[in-house]
Order: C-alpha cells, then structure tokens, then sequence
DNA sequence: TCTGGGGTCCTAGGACCC
DNA sequence: TCTGGGGTCCTAGGACCC
C-alpha cells in the first residue's frame, strides 16, 4: 500500500453555469444564474453575491439583480459530462464517479507512467480545460475523505495536494461543516456541545459521539476527525435506484385524474430508463411532499424483479390509491416514484423441455423468460448443457 | 431560505424463520 | 405453552449529497 497522497477528487466548478458561460460568450465573467424558478447552479460571480443553489430565483434576483438568468439545458450538461468522464478514465483505469460532475481517481502507482500525483492532477486539468473547455478543481490526498474536502477548500478552479505529513494540521482547524456527511442537522447537534471545529471533534469518545448522533454517524464522524478512511476507490460501483419526481405547485387540490396521469408520465419515463439501462426493479416506492413539507413515502416490494410498464404501473396505482385519504388531508405538492432493489445480477434458471429439431426451441425459452421477468430485467442469458463445458452465451453483453 | 430533481445510506419496528 | 437467541426482509422515515 502506498503511503503516497494517491486519490485525486475531481470536481466541476458550478458545473451548469460553467457550461453556459463556455457556449455563450457575452455571459463570460458575468453573473450566470441556471434555473426555473430555484437556483440549479450559479457561476462564482453570481456567489459572490450570495446567490446559492436551490434558493428562490426571486430571492437570487433581490441579491444579484444583474444576474442573467438562463434555462437549463440537460442535454449539454449530459454531453459534457460524458467528454469529462472519458478524460478522467484516460488519466486512471480506477474512476469512481460521485455525480455528474465529480469523480475519485486512484493513481496509485503510476509514477512510472504518468508522474508524480500531483502530475497527474495538474495534466488532468490542463486536459479538462482543453478538450471540454470547462474549470475544474482537483484535491490530492491519501483518502478519499481528505481528497474530497481539499477539492471544497480549492474552489474555484483550484489544484490541492495534502501531504501525508501535513492530514492532522489541514483538518482539525477545519469547521465542522467541511466534513462530508455532516449536514444541517447534525452541525446543530454539535454546536449545542459548543463544538465547532474538527479538532474539537477529535477530543470526543467514540463512545460520546454515538451517543449524540447514532451508531453509525458517530463512528463515522470519530473516524473521520482522526483521519481513519480505508474506503477504497471503487471503479464498479452500480446505480442502486433510479427515480422522478415532479412538484404539483401549491395552489389548488388536484384531481384523481390529474394525478393519474402524471404517475403514467413518471412511470412510463423510469419504466423506459430501467429497460435502457437493461435492468430491472423488486421496490416501488411512491414519494409524496405535502403542503406543509412534509413527506411521507410507501412501498411495495415484488417478488421477482420487472422492468414492465404494466406491472410498475398497477403497483404505482395501488400505493397511490392506499395514500389517498392522507393527500386528501395534508394537500399534494410534490409526486415522484423511485425505483429500487435494481436486480443485482441474479441469476435465475428455467428449464423447460427440449425438442431436438426444433429451431426455435432457444427463443421459445427465452420468450418465456422475458414474459416472466420483462424484457429489460435480463441482463445476460446463457444455455446451460448437461455436459459440463457446454455454455452459450445468448444474450452477449 | 417558503424550497427542483436526482441520488446514497442509516435506523427502527414488525413479520417471519430456524 | 407465553418463552431464548439469532437472523433476514420489508416498510417508513430521516439525514445528507450534488
């Protein structure tokens, strides 16, 4: 294992707006607002206002009213991401990605072929300015955790290395609302100890933090103040749900019907995303926002995985017909469906009998295998023969 | 701060099994 | 008969991230 400060974490500096400045020039060097209604991304000029992402665009206009505010256009985001990817996989066969705009690289041992990491990092974003046209900031640690908060401290189009010898020193000043993982709720729990910093932190008892913030949250975060992260860059990581939502605006109560059909639209674009991605779902779970903002979920989880309209949509229907009195009640404003337990590769085996001339014996088999599980949910179909050695792929890929 | 859309992980209780 | 210990899975809610 090398000692060497050896992850990089690459990250997109307010990634949308950077796309639109890149795209249109006249928006170069100005306040760059991307949003309908909230705040998606703002350029650092529009931060340096005060202009955050998911505020109210009227509240972003009252503090940055020069701010030129744009409509997002996914698609170029998309694209772009995709270039970024492929130049983060060119620079390490080992890339974790985080989001559309982030990744960890591992580049551990390869200073033979690509430099020092720092190198790298620096390479990489040369790279990234050149072939997507895009500033991107790069921290360089020997964890993960460490590489992550130096990219944070970087920002904006900054380059951060922390060497080993120098973890406790960058960290223990830090406050604790630097940490990844520690958000609103937990910043205020530790504030009431009169805890602000990571140093402080570290004084703690495993035992203490526990006990503040539950088992998990409290090993993790001890963990963390003392600089123990053994989580490895992981370049097979897979989607574990997908999901949609829509807000319904807060004004008046809306119709069954109304309702319906905007679950067949999120059903029929997840439906459709399951299948492109060549996977299927075991857990439905409708996600409801009330006029109060509070939420409340309700799931079902199937026997057998699918990837079919028809069946994603009845238990869709069911769980929203089940929530109906609690809508009626609280006032709907917000709609969604996530989709999880995507099959994680399960295999399944159906025999079914076999006549020696007939030809469509294979695709009689798997015919029947896509009617009971859907077409999407089969990932890879192979023939099993009863002598060993004898497996076909059918399905490549 | 009156709030979009897409994700990850953890907790806790209950059903159920051996 | 009213009772142990260990485990998995499901459901609902919550914190957090970009």
């Amino acid at each position: 294992v090398s000692k060497a400060s050896a992850i990089l974490h690459a990250d997109l500096d307010a990634f949308y707006a950077s796309v639109e400045q890149r795209d249109e020039p006249r928006l170069r060097g100005r306040p760059v607002i991307v949003g309908g209604g909230v705040v998606l991304a703002a350029s650092y000029e529009a931060k340096a206002h005060g202009v955050r992402t998911a505020m109210s665009e009227r509240r972003a206009r009252e503090l940055c009213p020069s701010a030129i505010v744009v409509p997002p256009r996914i698609r170029q985001y998309a694209d772009a991401s995709k270039t970024v990817f492929e130049v983060f996989r060119r620079t390490s066969p080992v890339v974790e990605g985080l989001s559309i705009d982030e990744a960890f690289l591992d580049v551990r041992g390869m200073a033979r072929i690509a430099g020092s990491p720092e190198d790298i990092a620096v390479g990489l974003r040369r790279d990234i300015r050149e072939h997507v046209g895009l500033p991107i900031t790069v921290g360089v640690a020997r964890t993960k955790f460490l590489a992550k908060v130096a990219s944070a401290v970087a920002k904006p189009d900054g380059l951060l290395v922390v060497p080993p010898n120098a973890e406790l020193a960058f960290l223990h000043p830090l406050p604790i609302e630097r940490l990844w993982g520690v958000g609103p709720a937990t910043a205020t729990k530790l504030h009431e100890r009169g805890i602000a910093t990571v140093g402080e932190v570290a004084v703690l008892a495993e035992a203490t933090l526990i006990s503040m913030l539950g088992r998990a949250a409290g090993r993790h975060l001890h963990a963390l103040a003392h600089n123990r992260d053994p989580r490895r860059v992981d370049g097979a990581r897979r989607r574990r749900s997908i999901g949609a939502q829509r807000a319904l605006g807060r004004s008046s109560p809306k119709s069954p019907a109304a309702l319906d059909a905007n679950l067949v639209a999120l059903v029929e674009r997840l439906a459709h995303r399951l299948r492109a991605a060549r996977r299927g779902c075991r857990t439905i779970t409708l996600r409801l926002r009330f006029a109060d903002f509070s939420r409340a979920t309700r799931s079902h989880t199937l026997a057998e995985a699918t990837a079919q309209t028809q069946t994603i949509l009845s238990t869709s229907r069911r769980l929203l017909a089940a929530a109906s009195p609690t809508i009626r009640r609280r006032g709907l404003t917000l709609l969604g469906l996530a989709l999880a337990n995507l099959d994680d590769d399960r295999a399944i085996q159906l025999a079914l009998p076999f006549e020696r001339d007939r030809d469509d014996a294979l695709d009689t088999t798997l015919d029947e295998l896509r009617d009971r599980f859907g077409a999407g949910a089969i990932t890879r179909a192979v023939l099993l023969g009863r002598d060993p050695g004898l497996t076909v792929p059918l399905l490549p890929d």
